[in-house]
DNA sequence: GATATGACCGCTG
DNA sequence: CCAGCGGCCATAT
């Protein structure tokens, strides 16, 4: 099932840098959806198997870590960002704009437009 | 093609 | 400051 909003998620949380944190809502506006932060959540649940995209660095705008109960334990996800060097206290991010990573300003919207439009066309 | 379901967000009181 | 509430919209069934 290769629905091309999830593939725009992917496209974006896999340019996340290691260390580095973002937003639901801030990669629905990358991706010029900017009303879909929920279903930005839903594509990362359903790339739980794909391994390749750090769903980890993707948390809530207040920095909790929602999507914590989808990663087999409770501490996994946490883990992961503390490998990574980021601070997380309580469920949530220590301090997150430290760590913020807003796709808006890093990704290019060109590239996004015509790769994906071709994609829409396929399907 | 209608209804249900979210790893959300922002505004209100 | 905290809690509640409604809007949102792509997938799943």
């Amino acid at each position: 099932m290769a629905a091309v909003f999830y593939e725009r998620v992917y496209w974006v949380v896999r340019q996340i840098p290691e260390g580095r944190v973002t937003t639901y809502g801030a990669i629905a506006k990358a991706i010029y959806s900017p009303k879909s932060a929920r279903m930005v959540g839903y594509a990362l649940n359903a790339s739980k198997n794909n391994s390749d995209i750090p769903a980890h660095r993707v948390v809530n705008r207040k920095g909790l870590l929602t999507g914590k109960f989808h990663f087999g334990g409770q501490q996994v996800m946490q883990e992961l960002l503390a490998n990574e060097g980021v601070e997380v206290v309580d469920n949530q991010i220590k301090d997150i704009e430290r760590y913020f990573w807003d796709p808006i300003h890093e990704v290019d919207l060109e590239y996004l437009l015509e790769n994906f439009q071709q994609n829409v066309e396929k399907l």
